[in-house]
DNA sequence: GTCTATAAATTGATAGAC
DNA sequence: GTCTATCAATTTATAGAC
């Protein structure tokens, strides 16, 4: 059922994969042939029919195996047990920040947007391994930064981490979707995720800095973007 | 350069135009052929074409037109000096909600991310109209609040306002742009409202409750969805 | 301006030889 | 499995009569 990244895949096929997942990302599906999809792969027509039963298939089968590859790369690899929270909470940020705004994964995103009405199982697919797997990962960290006592008791772990999260896309995320941010600018990342941490912390957070300190933290964590 | 609404206009033209809005809107750019929206308005091809010169042209026009619309429908009818402050957050957040989640809305949203790659202008228009003009409108009213003290001094109108439209759209948004959320549960956006104002509160109010009131009022507003 | 009829190209998909 | 060649349908767009 999973032939991705597997090394007994026939080569073809990964081609025609890679291909056109290339092609529908930068072209749209509508406006992608099967005709070119053969010619990238250095196929005929016929083989790729022979691979494919038809241009919804191949797509399916490239939304699906890419929501695998987003579904493996997203956890970020650090511990929070070492760093203070709000170091944690920024590093956090940035590197889901970064991950989410590559152009393949704003790109996959976009694909399962347009063609949500035509095929809504591949919208939550897509849902369920990307922001569902993610929102889930981050309530479950939460909710162990309640039990250290890092985060306010009584916090709903769940709340806390769609907030976060929120917080993090801010407008950003927007843009990215609707292509209008290029690339992603690492400075308007880290800002981003300073800021969503800060936020994050004034509501969440177990001990509160006092009113003078809390004008300190904000001058350091609320720098603005543009 | 504006024909939309005027009465002067010509009838076919605002048949072809809300016909063919209306088949995008359902089965997207790529689906709809111009011999379907011919067919839809109830005139022929060649009529069709004596008025856009294309199919891009028409799809540009229709974009055009519903960001115009979007951007008169969007301001709220209410004046936040007749309640408290936290009731103001959470009236506005519903009504914006509420507009938000029209499935016209989030028709046009998806079509514009669709299609930005082969027309980038009409993301710009898009963002411009709809998401920048409410940020912006939301900047101001806050501004007004900072000088009524209602709002922590020092506090920074647009990123403020991005944080509380982030905290608002929150997941709610992104299942209804994947087209997962068939009809906006009124239930469901009165409490990510009431959670978005909380968690803007903690933030920004300026005078914050005690520990013990916080609990309680976060009792009252963070009622959690689903 | 509006129609009918049609052009010209492209589409997704297949038949049959090897 | 893989190719060449091709089908049948549909596409955008236009010509020419009224």
């Amino acid at each position: 059922m999973s032939d991705d990244d597997l090394p007994g895949v026939s080569p073809k096929r990964r081609a025609i994969l890679e291909g056109a997942a290339a092609l529908f990302m930068a072209e749209g599906f509508g406006a992608v042939s099967m005709d070119a999809v053969a010619r990238t792969a250095g196929v005929s027509k016929a083989t790729l029919y022979a691979y494919f039963s038809g241009k919804d298939a191949l797509f399916a089968e490239i939304i699906r195996g890419n929501c695998r590859r987003m579904q493996a790369a997203a956890p970020p690899s650090f511990s929070s047990h070492d760093l203070p929270l709000d170091r944690a909470l920024v590093e956090f940020g940035e590197h889901w920040l970064n991950f989410l705004l590559q152009p393949q994964v704003r790109a996959l995103h976009r694909m399962v947007i347009a063609e949500c009405g035509r095929i809504p199982e591949l919208a939550r697919a897509f849902y369920e391994a990307g922001p569902l797997a993610v929102r889930a990962w981050v309530a479950g960290w939460l909710a162990e930064e309640v039990l250290r006592g890092r985060l306010r008791p009584g916090t709903d772990p769940d709340l806390a981490a769609e907030q976060f999260l929120s917080l993090l896309r801010g407008d950003l995320f927007l843009r990215a979707t609707l292509g209008l941010e290029p690339q992603a600018n690492p400075e308007a990342v880290s800002a981003l995720a300073r800021q969503a941490a800060a936020g994050f912390l004034a509501i969440y957070a177990a001990i509160r800095p006092l009113a003078s300190e809390r004008m300190d933290s904000s001058e350091n964590l609320h720098r603005h973007e543009s």
